[in-house]
DNA sequence: CAATTGCGTTAGAGCGCTCTAAATCTTACG
DNA sequence: CGTAAGATTTAGAGCGCTCTAACGCAATTG
């Protein structure tokens, strides 16, 4: 029952061990009749090559080790196929393992790629800390995609946040709108600097900046539409910390018996899945995502074969989608 | 630069490579003098055991394979956070390797697993052809989850498909609709069971059956509705295929001045993400993917650990979701 | 006090593969 | 026909770890 091996092989084609790895690693110099009787007995004996034999001869994997902060969250899912196509190019394998948003299980999934010798560490979202991304990029290549920027010894690829919360508003602006509310992202990574934009860009075209306390979820848009509709202030535009807060700013404001986007505009950010929907046809600022995944492994991989070793930082544009959920305001 | 091994270790702690290895494997039999100098010593050099030598050395990996049919599709989430849950419990490490809705791809991901000796493959959803699952299971314990029964020598995991269409009938008819319209999967593996699950139901019920041909993409309902809508055949409840053509059909719907659901019901499948939207409040048919994951690994691992060797096959029962999206018929 | 027991420790083989150096076989040429 | 050059092939060490068998030593026993 167990697996045949490399000596396996060898004996039935008759020739030598040796001779079995340079075909599997289809040298050049090996002569056509020997390789075609390797490949023979290989195939009917249904060999396999171990790759855990061949990465301990060769001290190396070929192997990258991917930490995703949660699979159930698509943003990412677009960042991992940008950074499987790379990879393939360059003849790596990834292996994934999941955060499930939680940085202990994202600790753990460091020390087992780590044991697995992965030759580069490619960490999306990480809720993991500062000094565990330090601690990481000391031992192997890391890059952190689409998450702070301030990770001494890490690579980084980011995109521009505060950018994009400008695209925003001058989107909502350029349409007339003049009283535009932003809905934050509490604790979340990014929120200070998309809040920081929006304010920023309120500012600098003479309007004044009002932000109100949010979430990452679509509950969290609620307390704070409902706030707007009780204190008689809802304003004619809404910027969202990100698309699931906007579609619970749409349903809240429909309860509410306001429409969108004819009495209120709405803006996401990330330009995920259910913007994209017919159903919600949310406005929203996109972010490249295949494009950072990409990135990553090349921005990595300049460390495992050309030896960089001072730290790069990849700030990327973001890009506004305009759908159906803007539009001019209504006249007062 | 090269990493310590466990010689290095065991050099600065003073003992044997062999003691070094027992301390790892928290052995009972090591004195706790020497436990304490061998763990000091592996921590002052950042010693990490490399799972490469482990695995070849002890000829089991612990490791279990795991592909998916697309990491963007928040329904196979899940399903993978419940097998991790359960490989966790059971000491094993579960690699990820996404399949991209590419059998091709899925293929490859096969290989890579194999080559890396996992214990056991877990196939999410596979587009894997027959032939090469049970070319696989002969090899490798296999069990496929989420996906047709019909693959001897796999085990597989399912939920009545059959079954779920007659909860969304039966919700339906309970409701005091007589006119519903299925949308099918076109050639999606679980559209047969699906529409011949809707057709049973109806005719079960007195009812005739209208079975209109659409997709898994929100794009595919537009055709069959848009050709409701033209031949004034409109029906008082649509059964869709998935949540995704459910939200294609509200779209639609409302396109052509329907409202939802006080015009038209509607009835999804799996319980995603966007059906529990707010804006979308799909009732639908759910799916329990986190036991399917579970049982997943408890199933597959019967056959690691205990061997046994004759397939089984799990069939769950589906639950009807109530949401916003389905009402009683309007009054005629 | 010699013999026995048992705990803690270690030597050394071996897991399946790669890689270097050396061996063997061809072929070509003087 | 002998030999050097080139083309193929192979022996064998070694990658880092585990595991079996055996060893050393202190405690126990008659």
């Amino acid at each position: 029952m167990s697996r045949p091996t490399m000596e396996t092989v060898a004996e039935r084609a008759g020739v030598s061990r040796a001779l079995v790895s340079l075909v599997m690693n289809n040298s050049s110099k090996v002569s056509e009749a020997k390789r075609q009787a390797v490949l023979h007995a290989a195939e009917q004996l249904g060999y396999r090559p171990n790759l855990h034999a061949r990465n301990l001869a060769q001290a190396r994997t070929k192997t990258l080790g991917m930490i995703i902060n949660d699979i159930h969250n698509p943003f990412f899912a677009e960042v991992v196929y940008g950074v499987e196509a790379a990879a393939d190019d360059y003849g790596f394998d990834v292996l994934i393992l999941n955060g499930g948003r939680d940085a202990e299980r994202e600790r753990r999934a460091v020390e087992t790629h780590l044991q697995f010798q992965v030759e580069a560490l490619i960490l999306v979202g990480p809720k993991l800390d500062n000094d565990d991304i330090v601690r990481a990029s000391a031992v192997v290549p890391t890059v952190v995609v689409a998450s702070g920027r301030d990770n001494p010894g890490a690579d980084t690829i980011t995109t521009d946040d505060e950018r994009g919360a400008a695209l925003a508003v001058q989107h909502l602006v350029q349409l007339g709108h003049t009283d535009i509310v932003h809905i934050d992202g509490a604790a979340n990574i990014s929120s200070h600097a998309r809040s920081h934009g929006y304010e920023k860009a309120m500012r600098s075209l003479g309007l004044e900046p009002r932000t109100l306390r949010g979430g990452d979820d679509e509950a969290d848009a609620e307390a704070a539409i409902v706030d707007l509709a009780e204190t008689d202030s809802m304003p004619t535009a809404i910027f969202a910390f990100n698309d699931l807060v906007a579609a619970g700013a749409l349903s809240t404001l429909e309860a509410a018996g306001l429409r969108v986007p004819d009495d209120v505009s709405v803006v996401g950010y990330d330009n995920t899945f259910i913007a994209e929907l017919n159903h919600m046809s949310l406005t929203t600022i996109n972010q490249p995502r295949h494009q950072m995944g990409q990135l990553a492994i090349r921005t990595v991989l300049e460390r495992i074969e050309d030896d960089r070793t001072e730290p790069t930082h990849i700030d990327l544009a973001p890009t506004l989608s305009v759908r159906r959920s803007t539009a001019p305001p209504r006249k007062a």
